[in-house]
RNA sequence: GGGUCGGUGCCCGAGUGGUUAAAGGGGGCGGACUGUAAAUCCGCUGGCUAUGCCUACGUUGGUUCAAAUCCAACCCGGCCCA
């Protein structure tokens, strides 16, 4: 933790990690609080820049700490420059990647942005989105193609001479690679200069990222007073756990909390979080008190769910999914009145039980849905299944019953 | 370009002609226990409306009754040399 963070307005400082320059001095150049000064004095937002490469179609928590950063930012009358990095998305990010990243298409990486912006609210009103969408002024959503697919060879060169290939392999992902063999393509080493060069193009103040992006926040600065422009402040927010509790939150871990999931879903996940990372949830992703937290582990826990989900979902949502979760665990099965129902209106009677699973897609596959019944983790209605030759006849006989796979999955089977 | 080693299931990694849907570990899933946690123990971990059938060991072709295992060509990567 940085030593004068507290130098830095209360809004601002929970959950930094780390901020860059940090110098005890008066200058705003170098000194993040005079900045923000300056520029409330001059009435002049600062520019605050946020890239997201959208190689995925989900945003998840992790995500979302930066967001809520930069939603700070908005309501403190900065300038939110959202990134989206369509271009970049083509290349890959190599932070934090053992391999080199499978290149993804323009149609892709178009749909994906669209449902990047639709999670973070972009046709709710400010009072309950992400980001501020309406405000006129706080907002700025930049495509890097718009400037990245211009840029000629001779540009690209230019570029290139803003790092050495000793700074690259001082990364710490590429040093890895390197020394332990596994390819890197040159093109990643484009990467982190393309990150840098939408700053200069966006005439960037501050750029918000995780800490893994250090040296890509790091090499903006570098490469806009290469092109002779006032260098950015980066502001560092730390990498969220995943729900495993051990490694970072990441769409191909399988370890997320995605926005899109509704509100019982994402508080039934959140409430059985480890409680190695009931601490850190609490503080990036919720406006919790720290200082008066019950200190019972699973009250805390709890709270921690229904807060987060709270704020993505409406306190209301968030009251009445910590209630249904608590139904769901008593086993209380005849009040399970939020279950999502599925429809068997597809499917032909007389219907074996391991094909019903995967038709309507509760199981992955038959297969799977067999190991399921096998391994007794199926039940209807509270009865466990563990007849894998078992045959449903009659529609009527399932219609309105609860079926359940695991302790997460229930679904009330509609007509 | 030359030499050399290598490419196995989600990942790591054994396997060098047949009882191999492929040891072992990790991860994941399910069960028991619990605080719907952790730890621990047990089971499962290619697909298929399924007592059987199909697809799988970089790719393609070949040898063989039989190939992840042998041969050829090709593709991809590491290292060394140029």
């Amino acid at each position: 933790m940085p030593d004068n963070l507290h130098s830095l307005p209360d809004w601002l400082q929970r959950g930094i990690v780390d901020f860059f320059p940090n110098e005890d001095n008066d200058s705003s150049e170098s000194n993040l609080s005079r900045r923000l000064e300056e520029s409330t004095k001059n009435k002049k937002p600062l520019r605050v820049k946020l890239g997201i490469d959208p190689t995925g179609t989900d945003i998840h928590l992790g995500h979302s700490i930066l967001f809520r950063k930069l939603r700070a930012f908005q309501d403190a009358g900065h300038t939110a420059v959202l990134i989206i990095g369509d271009f970049t998305a083509q290349i890959g990010d190599p932070t934090g990647k053992s391999k080199t990243r499978i290149q993804l298409t323009q149609d892709e990486v178009d749909s994906n942005a669209e449902t990047y912006l639709e999670q973070l609210g972009c046709s709710k009103e400010p009072s309950n989105s992400i980001l501020d969408f309406k405000t006129p002024g706080r907002l700025e959503i930049r495509r890097n193609s718009e400037w990245l697919s211009k840029l000629n060879l001779v540009e690209v060169v230019n570029l290139l001479g803003t790092a050495t290939v000793g700074q690259m392999l001082a990364k710490e992902e590429f040093g890895k690679r390197y020394s332990s063999g596994t390819p890197i393509s040159i093109h990643e080493f484009l990467y982190p200069l393309l990150q840098a060069y939408d700053s200069f193009f966006v005439r960037a103040d501050i750029e918000l990222g995780g800490t893994d992006q250090k040296f890509n926040v790091a090499m903006g600065r570098d490469v806009q007073r290469h092109f002779h422009q006032r260098a950015q402040f980066g502001l560092l927010l730390p990498i969220l756990v995943g729900l495993d509790g051990v490694q970072k939150m990441s769409k191909s871990l399988g370890n997320t909390v995605s926005l899109k999931e509704d509100a019982l879903s994402m508080y039934s996940k959140l409430e059985k979080v480890p409680d190695s990372v009931i601490d850190s949830y609490i503080k990036l992703l919720t406006n919790l008190d720290t200082s008066n937290l019950p200190s019972n582990p699973r009250e805390l826990q709890k709270l921690m769910a229904l807060s987060v989900t709270s704020i993505f979902h409406g306190a209301e949502a968030g009251q009445s999914a910590q209630e249904g979760a608590a139904r769901l665990v008593s086993g209380a099965q005849d009040s399970l009145i939020n279950v999502l129902e599925v429809s068997l209106s597809n499917i032909n009677f007389p219907v074996k039980a391991f094909y019903l699973l995967s038709a309507l897609g509760l199981c992955s596959s038959s297969s799977e849905a067999r190991r399921q019944i096998q391994g007794g983790g199926v039940r209807l209605d509270g009865a466990k299944v563990t007849d894998t030759a078992l045959v449903f006849n009659e529609k009527s006989f399932l219609v309105g019953k609860v079926l359940q796979i695991g302790k997460k999955t229930f679904r009330r089977l509609a007509d």
